[in-house]
DNA sequence: CACTGGTTGACACTGAGTGTCACCGATAGC
DNA sequence: GCTATCGGTGACACTCAGTGTCAACCAGTG
C-alpha cells in the first residue's frame, strides 16, 4: 500500500503526464481566457484523452488553482514552528510567506505564477474556487492559532478572524502584485498589508471572548 | 424602456413565478442537500419548465445566494449616509447591519434565512459563490471608504482591507449564528466580531500608505 | 379582428464531469 | 518463455448544467 510519490518507476511517468497536462492547460487558458478553452482543447494540445485529464485534475478549475494552492500543509507547519511568544502578525506573515517565497526566489517561476494570479483574479469561476481553497486554509490556520492562544475556537471569534485577516492580507498582496513589475516588491507588499491588520492581530486578548 | 419592477400588472406575475421557483428550490435543497437536487427536481416541484428556471436564476447556486445577497446597494447607501467623523468600525458595523436587520425584525424570515445560511456554509460550491458576491461588496465598500478617508485606493491598501475585514466580521457572525438559538444575539455577535477588527479599522491612517 | 410585447414550453445543442470496459505494457510467478 | 496480475489509458455512453431558438400563448391596444 504505497501512498503515491514513492517509487520513481511509475510515479515519474505520472508526474510527467500531470505536468504536460498542466502546461498545456495554463498556456491555453492564459492566452485565450478561461471560458474560451474547453477540456477538449487542452487534451488535444497535450496529446491525451479527455478521460485522462479528469484522472489527474478534478475539474478545469482545479488545474489552475492547484498550481497556487498546493502548499497548505507547508503554511500550517511554518506557523506551528514559529516561536510561541512571537506576535500573531509576525508569525502569520512568516507562515503566509512560504508559498510566496518560491516565486520570490525563482524569477522564472514567478512570471508564470503572475500569469496564473491574473487569470484567477479575472475569472469569476476561478476566483470562487480560489476562495474555496482559502476557506480550508483559514480553518487550518484558525485551529493552529487557537492552539497558540489557548482559546476555544468555538466561543472565541479571534482565531477564525485572525486567520481571515491574514488571508485577506495575502489576497491584497496578490491583487496588487499581478500588474506589477518587480518581484522584490513582494516582501514590501506583504509588510504593507500586514501593517494594516497588525493592530487587530496583536491586540491584547481580552474582553472580546466572554459571550 | 422601463427597467423592471415598476408596473404591477406583469411585474407581479414575474415576482410570483420567481418566488414559487425560489421556495421550491430552497425547500428541496435544504432537505436533500445541494448536490442531490437537480434543476429538473426543482422545476417539477414548482410545476414549470426547465427553461423558465434559468430565465429567473442564472444558475442553481444563484437561487440560494441571491436570497441573501440582493442588498448590496442598501449597504453602500447606509455607509455613505453615516457621519464622516464616525470611526470606520462603527460606520461599517451599521452598514453591514442593514441586511441583518430584516432577519432581526421578522423572526419568521429569520428561520428561513438561518436554513439558507447553513446550506451555504455547508456547501463548498455555494460558499464559493457567496464569497464571490462578497468580493463585489468589498469593491464597493472599498470605494466608499477611500472616498471617506480621501485616500487613493490604488496606492493605499487600507480601503480594500478595511472592507474585507468588515465582511470577514459578517461572515464570522453568520457562521456563529446559524447553529444558534435566539435572534437577539445577532447584534451581540456583530459587536463581538467588530471588536476584533476595530483596532485595525480605526488605526490612525499613517505610514502604511507611503510605498 | 389584427397587431404587438412579453412570457412560456419544447427541443436541440455544447460542455463539464463520471462510470464502465476493453486494451496495453510492465512486472511477478510458474 | 508463458501467463496472471496490476496500474494506467482510451473509447464510449451517460447525467446534468446552462444556452439558443422557435412556435405558442396571453394580455392590452388600434
Amino acid at each position: 500500500m504505497r501512498s503515491r510519490a514513492d517509487n520513481s518507476l511509475a510515479e515519474r511517468k505520472r508526474q510527467l503526464v500531470a505536468d504536460e497536462l498542466r502546461d498545456a492547460a495554463l498556456m491555453l487558458l492564459a492566452t485565450k481566457g478561461f471560458d474560451a478553452v474547453t477540456v477538449d482543447d487542452i487534451v488535444a494540445a497535450a496529446g491525451m484523452s479527455r478521460r485522462t485529464f479528469f484522472r489527474y485534475f478534478a475539474s478545469k478549475e482545479d488545474v489552475v488553482v492547484r498550481f497556487l494552492a498546493d502548499t497548505s500543509a507547508d503554511i500550517i507547519t511554518e506557523l506551528a514552528a514559529r516561536p510561541p511568544a512571537e506576535p500573531p502578525s509576525v508569525a502569520l506573515r512568516h507562515a503566509l510567506w512560504v508559498p510566496l517565497a518560491a516565486c520570490n526566489d525563482h524569477p522564472e517561476h514567478s512570471e508564470r505564477a503572475r500569469v496564473v494570479v491574473r487569470l484567477i483574479l479575472d475569472t469569476a469561476a476561478l476566483h470562487a474556487r480560489w476562495l474555496e481553497r482559502q476557506i480550508e486554509w483559514r480553518a487550518e490556520l484558525a485551529a493552529e492559532l487557537a492552539n497558540r492562544r489557548r482559546v476555544d475556537p468555538h466561543t472565541d471569534p479571534y482565531p477564525r478572524m485572525a486567520a481571515g485577516m491574514a488571508l485577506l492580507a495575502l489576497d491584497t498582496v496578490l491583487q496588487r502584485w499581478q500588474p506589477g513589475d518587480d518581484e522584490q516588491h513582494l516582501a514590501e507588499l506583504m509588510d504593507q498589508a500586514f501593517a494594516v491588520v497588525a493592530p487587530a492581530l496583536d491586540a491584547p486578548a481580552a474582553s472580546q471572548a466572554a459571550g
